[in-house]
DNA sequence: GCGCGACTGTTGCGCCCGCAACTATATGAT
DNA sequence: ATCATATAGTTGCGGGCGCAACAGTCGCGC
């Protein structure tokens, strides 16, 4: 499979591409989305954990959240119990942009198997885990970033 | 498949991480092997060609080309035939990187697909043509960038 | 208590991407 | 021949990522 990552790296941009478009009238940007959709799903995370959860580097949480606070879609508190961490919350606006996220993800995943089974959908997605798990463990970093 | 993307941004980032650091002594960066073996694959193209090849818009390619030729990897000659175009040659350093490229790519899809039957393996890479000509399609750019 | 190592988050740097605006050349219609 | 349009390439801007170095905080052993 000589063009594997070819197309991979093709999927990748053309998501991000569609994802820009859509949310052009939302202020968020093409990678915010999964930020917004995390911080929903896991109110009160650290930094530090979104970090692993996302497996991105932490310096990017750090600018990304940043930005989403100062947009007003989340919320930042240091936490009392450990003056280190921050917790996350999300605003209004955060929990009222999150329909539009979902919406523009199963979207885009329509477009995207178009013409695929449902069988099919299953299998990718079931080879997709254990390529990634791979991924993770050949690049070094085990679970981290 | 909720996590697809988030496993496909999971894989893609890996494997420019892994790539990074196998190329680190020579000088190219993570995304810069493509180039190089898309070059010697067709020397000649003009960067036009190059862009629509790679599906990168024509701007990485200016960007990347002139990194490449900074570094002696490739040489631009003017198209005696059309005094606009660039046509794009590999030089004896690229043509030695090319084994070493050739052997991290062959080297990450081993680990990537680790685990994987032969079967398996062609059938993920069916999908992902298939996923790769949606993708296309979805994000609105036809074939170009 | 005190101090050293571990942990959380921030910032400067470099790399790569896409878009829009620009220059220069080529082509086609008048 | 001339001028409008199309094509090839370049550059400034903004956005995202990873790494390394740094600051503040915690915790444990002494």
């Amino acid at each position: 499979m000589p063009s594997f990552m070819r197309n991979a790296g093709e999927i990748w941009r053309c998501a991000n591409l569609y994802r820009l478009e859509e949310y052009e009238e939302y202020g968020i940007g093409s990678y915010q989305d999964s930020y917004i959709a995390d911080i929903c799903a896991h109110p009160g995370v650290t930094q530090e954990q979104l970090s692993k959860l996302m497996y991105v580097h932490k310096s990017n949480v750090a600018r990304q959240v940043a930005s989403l606070e100062e947009k007003g879609f989340i919320e930042r508190r240091a936490d009392p119990a450990d003056r280190r961490s921050l917790l996350l919350y999300p605003t209004d606006k955060a929990l009222a942009a999150r329909g539009k996220i979902r919406e523009v993800h199963t979207a885009w995943l329509e477009k995207l198997f178009e013409g695929f089974s449902a069988e099919e959908r299953a299998a990718v997605s079931a080879f997709m885990d254990r390529l990634a798990e791979n991924a993770k463990r050949a690049s070094g970093r085990g679970g981290e970033r």
